[in-house]
DNA sequence: CACCAGGTAGGAT
DNA sequence: ATCCTACATGGT
């Protein structure tokens, strides 16, 4: 299992690839997607942008993307961070007992590069709701108001709809509650407000994500961490403070470490929300 | 009927 | 700067 190497590689129905650190049932529940569903039939289906793809799993190990060459290369790699060695992050975190034990829960997660647009409409439909709910949410905006980009197991997936798709319209229907109106703000912004983020350093754009209404600091550091893939970032929420008082007496340094605090959050946040999952069901 | 869910804005110290 | 509280909605 570890120390093998990734592989991807054509075959009839689309791509094969194998990777030791990649496994879609991890990321579809890793909390930073949510466009990520798991189809009936046991596949996958993921939608960014205007893109999606079904993800089946195949006997031998690894998963074909039902897509062609060229979308796995140009949308999927990028999109699923294929190019990073998590390997080499995984080898820096052997000295926490609890990280070794989330690797081996999670180990399979990988940190998406999403757009980023969609991470600020949809984290801030996460603040004070839960999982389920944000993702109900989001999938009634796409349906009701995304553009229709083809099928699936006979259902029409949908694009996330753009700011002048959301602009005006009916929201009620996502049941946003007080959110609503930041959300309809957020129509408002100039397209140059997004482009000017993404050239900006991490605390620059820190600050110009927090001017925004309906952003704080823990949507702001995940918007900056899964809209703009800053690594660095370390998002606080209920889960990560009672893990950091559970399990680290209070005491957690995000900075040690440099460059991939971001997936070890996200490693945190997995494993310590399965386990209590398994609490509850016991 | 309480309390909670990947928190934040706006106002009062 | 740092504390306080209301906040929409739906599920236990």
């Amino acid at each position: 299992m570890d120390g093998e190497k990734a592989t991807c590689r054509l075959v009839h129905n689309g791509v094969l690839l194998c990777a030791p650190q990649f496994d879609m049932a991890q990321i579809a529940e890793s909390g930073q997607c949510f466009r990520i569903t798991q189809l009936d039939g046991g596949g996958f289906l993921a939608v960014t942008r205007q893109h999606f793809v079904k993800i089946t799993t195949v006997e031998t190990g690894g998963y074909v993307f039902h897509c062609s060459w060229d979308d796995f290369r140009d949308v999927w790699v990028p999109y699923f961070d294929l190019s990073a060695d998590y390997e080499l992050y995984q080898s820096r975190m052997t000295n926490d007992p609890f990280l070794v034990d989330a690797i081996k829960a999670g180990g399979g997660i990988r940190m998406l590069w999403q757009d980023l647009w969609e991470m600020v409409v949809t984290f801030v439909i996460s603040q004070r709701n839960n999982i389920p709910r944000i993702r109900s949410a989001v999938e009634t905006l796409c349906r009701e108001f995304g553009t229709p980009l083809g099928e699936v197991d006979g259902k029409i997936v949908y694009g996330f709809p753009t700011a002048e798709q959301l602009r005006g319209a009916d929201l009620s229907c996502a049941s946003l509650g007080y959110r609503e109106k930041y959300i309809k703000a957020l129509c408002d912004v100039e397209p140059d407000f997004w482009q000017k983020l993404m050239s900006q350093k991490d605390d620059e754009a820190k600050k110009t994500l927090l001017s925004l209404t309906g952003v704080g600091e823990k949507v702001a550091n995940c918007i900056m961490l899964f809209g703009l893939h800053r690594m660095n970032s370390y998002p606080m929420d209920v889960w990560i403070n009672r893990l950091i008082d559970d399990v680290y007496g209070g005491k957690f340094d995000p900075s040690v470490y440099e460059g991939f605090a971001g997936y070890v959050q996200q490693l945190q946040f997995y494993y310590y929300r399965t386990l209590n999952k398994e609490v509850k069901e016991n």
